[in-house]
DNA sequence: GTCTATACGCTGATAGAC
DNA sequence: GTCTATCAGCGTATAGAC
């Protein structure tokens, strides 16, 4: 019955990130315990650990940050703030909110805080300073970081407010929020 | 050696609440245990548990909202933005912040989501809702709760990095920002 | 009313036999 | 690779001494 990586069925250590995954983003970190994602994938605990070297590793294989490209930050400076906001309310990358509410509700653990911290800098504060022009674009760029982490955050609360309202009317209004930190006028 | 809660010196109860608060603050919830609580505070385990009910709602009870009034939205409509920010990164309310981002850090917890989520509303974002002229107040007034809440948590790793610009410049950088949600303009 | 002692069931993790 | 047995530590409960 067992599979070899080769082979076209999943694996062991393949069925436990996928019932990891599903539990990590469904009841949190602390909640799911090693047993429970064992129990849930037809495997032994012990194997989860041999596998992934520890529940915190398990959490960051499964839910961290992808390899993906991140925001696009090269058009016109006029609209990035609307073209940030509308990158994250994308409806397509819904999972990937709600991995982030996941882990920064997680980031009582340092490793998480950490992978957090990382992923931000790499893939988005750090390419934004540079575009930014005037003055303290260093300090624009984390202060729109902040903007754009709690919006991602609050999104799950908000978005069944919205009603009528619509995503389209979110991504103008606090595009334009953001817009006022990308131009940093006085 | 015990002391009634009428006399001057403190009790246990005070003893462990001391302590729960300062090793939540610096370790986390989850890194924190019950029994270095008691520990530090020169007590049995049993008793942290016998006192406070559980280690969560002890938790909340040292590093829950406090009954403070909140910030002031009574002021021109014009300045909300500036105001609100102001409030937020008051130097005199750093230990508020820090509450908050611990709290936010073990939202992990469904009772400590909870309380967030109650005290943002009771003490925030209706009061805004309220204030705010203007077509979709309500989510702008979440919109503006997004910022805050952004801000709050990412203010640790902000500050350090203020350097020379100062705080009075993030006020007025971050508060112009939340000021483009007030208006709502289109 | 405090407080101590003890214990229960669960957790993440490890060592070693198949 | 996989399973069994086991570990120390966790939050919590309770019985009973002062």
């Amino acid at each position: 019955m067992s599979i070899t990586s080769t082979a076209a069925g999943p694996t062991t250590r393949e069925a436990i990130a996928a019932s990891a995954r599903t539990m990590f983003a469904e009841r949190g970190f602390t909640a799911t315990s090693v047993r429970a994602i064992a129990a849930a994938a037809g495997a032994d605990p012990a194997l989860v650990i041999r596998h992934f070297g520890s529940k915190e590793q398990l959490f960051l294989e499964v839910l961290g940050p992808t390899r993906a490209p991140g925001p696009e930050l090269e058009g016109p400076l006029a609209e990035l703030g609307r073209t940030l906001v509308a990158y994250v309310l994308d409806p397509a990358r819904d999972a990937e909110r709600r991995a982030y509410a996941t882990m920064v509700q997680a980031s009582d653990n340092e490793a998480v805080r950490a992978t957090l911290r990382t992923a931000a800098r790499t893939s988005f504060i750090d390419r934004l300073t540079a575009r930014l022009p005037g003055a303290d674009a260093a300090v624009r760029a984390e202060l729109i970081g902040a903007q754009i982490g709690g919006l991602m955050q609050a999104w799950p609360t908000i978005e069944p407010l919205l009603g009528a309202v619509g995503r389209a009317r979110a991504v103008d209004l606090y595009g334009a929020s953001v817009q006022a930190l990308v131009d940093g006028s006085h």
